[in-house]
RNA sequence: GGGCCCGUAGCUCAAUCGGAUAGAGCAUCAGCCUUCUAAGCUGAGGGUUACGUGUUCGAUUCACGUCGGGCCUACCA
């Protein structure tokens, strides 16, 4: 409806304005809903970015403007030019109707669009290093990624979800030793733990399980690599555990020491020298950063030999390109603000065209406790994990509190307030919405009410009814518009809204009367509202509750 | 020093990539259940959108500057 207005709305134009570029004008033409509902369904502002090449008052030329339209009178019901110059039209009902009509017919697949072509995309989330177990802060990365992920496949993109981790290096040593460590106390050792090792009790849970596996057997092994091998196990396996929690699942685990074993890293290099984008200095291999548009040049490989996090990950990003992904998101913590620039420097300096990565970064999750802001730290293990997280509030309410912000805000999260309002968390207000309408359903067929095959829509005529359907018609909208912008909360503050609008009109009206050709309307109404609700909430990945 | 993000009601956050009267939740106060779920609804109070200048029909939004907070700025990942 929107696109065809559009087109109307630029025919018009371009019979003032015979050279009149739609596209040209475009990032500023706005066809949008207004804020208030007493300035109509539909909007826009033509009339006064285009007022001056015509050299007319805006209000003036609105008016010759709506002289030219030719609107479909079944589906504009009033056009109005309103305060500078906008342009306001309302829809009739009729074409409310047929929405409704639409939504029930499409049901579970009211809402999916073809706006993605099946494009080849991948998106990359959470990639925390075996270490630990997963924190608040990487839940919000998994929650915003997996959202996205939905969206985008809601849209008709072809999606892939990735994680991307490293079981070598510094760290993963550490985690060895740490474990070793712990074991060699457990078996009896006087042992003094360092404090730069890992400190959580998780670490010593991994060494009492090889203490009930192997008894004291492993305190002469000379092979650390059994220490670190078992810790990495039985942390993937709990890093898995706690995103399926979260419904959350990757289809790819990439490890990036597969990037050395097939040659990758190496080829990069390679290509880097022969193009005269890396030279050696201080024993050291150096990108040509500079020269791309960066600050300073990067030392990819060590004078230890040993390549830095630049190297692998540009290696990595040319893999995603070479399995033919034509979008490619990264979704990464503020943290790692400052490493992308030469990953993408990187990419275009190897040919690959750098539009088609699209980098997300979050901001990072605060958390507050008893009115002071925790620091969290995995190695000093004074982080809430994820786990904990969801065991006090549940995962519907970690998903929908990481999601129901913006992502370029910092997130506070007070844990007392998780703990102990979590019955007035919002999401409940959502998820209310949808119990109810599947007890008035209930309600309905325990009164033996018949379904109408084609319910009387002319009979919703209220304005709370005419509200609700105005506001459901506009779900495809946001579904596209907020996987266009990545930007998943605005869907969470929509699904708010629209559970708002069926509250309103259910204080207001009964549903289940013995007018049953009404009865018949509103439940068909309650229907859409709940087909829309659920829709929803998978894209959310909440549940979508019959009782609550 | 430089880069990125943020600053909006007492608190946590919105405002559909420049729109009309800046909105929700929590908290406070006052109302609404013998009828389909009161985890709900109705109403009240609460704001110089950190501050200044500029751009224009129009600025919370864009540009520049100031102040304040977070993150980054490794031959750590």
């Amino acid at each position: 409806m929107k696109e065809n207005l559009k087109n109307k709305i630029l025919d018009a134009v371009k019979f003032f304005i015979p050279d009149f570029n739609g596209d040209a004008v475009s990032s500023r033409l706005v066809i949008e809903k207004p804020r208030l509902a007493e300035h109509g369904d539909l909007t826009t502002n033509i009339a006064m970015i285009s007022a001056k090449q015509v050299r007319k008052n805006p209000r003036q030329f609105a008016q010759e403007l709506i002289e030219k339209f030719e609107l479909d009178p079944n589906y504009f019901a009033k056009v109005e030019i309103a305060g500078p110059g906008f342009i306001n039209f309302w829809f009739t009902n009729n074409y409310f109707y047929e929405r409704l009509g639409t939504i029930i017919k499409e049901n579970s697949n009211f809402g999916r669009l073809n706006v993605g072509d099946r494009k080849k995309t991948q998106i990359e989330f959470v990639s925390a290093n075996p270490t630990g177990p997963l924190t608040v802060g990487h839940g919000r990365g998994a929650v915003l990624g997996d959202t996205i992920a939905n969206l985008l496949e809601w849209n008709g993109y072809d999606v892939t979800r990735e994680y991307y981790f490293n079981n070598a290096g510094r760290q993963m040593r550490l985690l060895g030793d740490s474990v070793r460590l712990r074991y060699l106390e457990l078996t009896g050792e006087d042992v003094d733990f360092p404090v730069d090792f890992y400190q959580g009790e998780y670490i010593k849970d991994i060494a009492q399980h090889l203490v009930d596996e192997f008894g004291d057997s492993l305190k002469e092994n000379q092979d650390e690599n059994i220490f670190k091998q078992r810790a990495e196990d039985e942390i993937f396996d709990d890093i898995k555990k706690t995103l399926q929690r979260l419904k959350i699942e990757f289809e790819v685990f990439f490890n990036e020491k597969s990037l050395y074993d097939d040659g990758s890293i190496d080829s990069v290099v390679n290509e880097f020298r022969q193009k005269d984008l890396a030279y050696d200095k201080d024993g050291a291999v150096w990108f040509k950063a500079s020269q791309l548009g960066g600050e300073t040049d990067k030392v990819i490989i060590k004078s230890t030999g040993e390549p830095t996090y630049r190297l692998p990950d540009i290696a990595y990003h040319r893999n995603k390109f070479q399995r033919g992904f034509e979008l490619i998101i990264d979704l990464l913590g503020a943290d790692h603000v400052a490493t992308y620039p030469d990953v993408v420097a990187g990419l275009k300096a190897l040919g690959y065209d750098e539009r088609k990565v699209k980098v997300l970064i979050h901001q990072f999750v605060t958390i507050v406790q008893n009115g002071e802001i925790v620091k969290m730290s995995t190695r000093k293990a004074n982080f809430i994990t994820l786990d904990e997280l969801i065991d006090e509030v549940g995962a519907d309410v970690v998903r929908y509190f990481f999601i129901m912000r913006s992502m370029d805000s910092h997130l506070n999260f007070d844990l007392k307030l998780a703990k102990t309002q979590s019955d007035e968390n919002p999401v409940y207000y959502l998820q209310y919405a949808h119990a109810r309408i599947a007890s008035i359903i209930r309600y309905a067929e325990s009164e033996g009410v018949e379904l109408s095959q084609t319910p009387k829509f002319e009979l919703l005529t209220q304005p709370e009814e005419i509200n609700l359907i105005r506001q459901l018609e506009q779900f495809p909208d946001f579904v596209e518009s907020c996987a266009a912008n990545y930007d998943p909360h605005r869907l969470a503050e929509y699904l708010h809204e629209t559970a708002g609008f069926f509250h309103k009109f259910y204080h207001q009206h009964r549903v289940v009367t013995d007018d049953k050709q009404t009865t018949s309307a509103r439940i068909a109404l309650c229907l859409a509202t709940k087909i829309v609700l659920k829709n929803g909430f998978d894209i959310l990945g909440i549940t979508a509750p019959e009782k609550m």
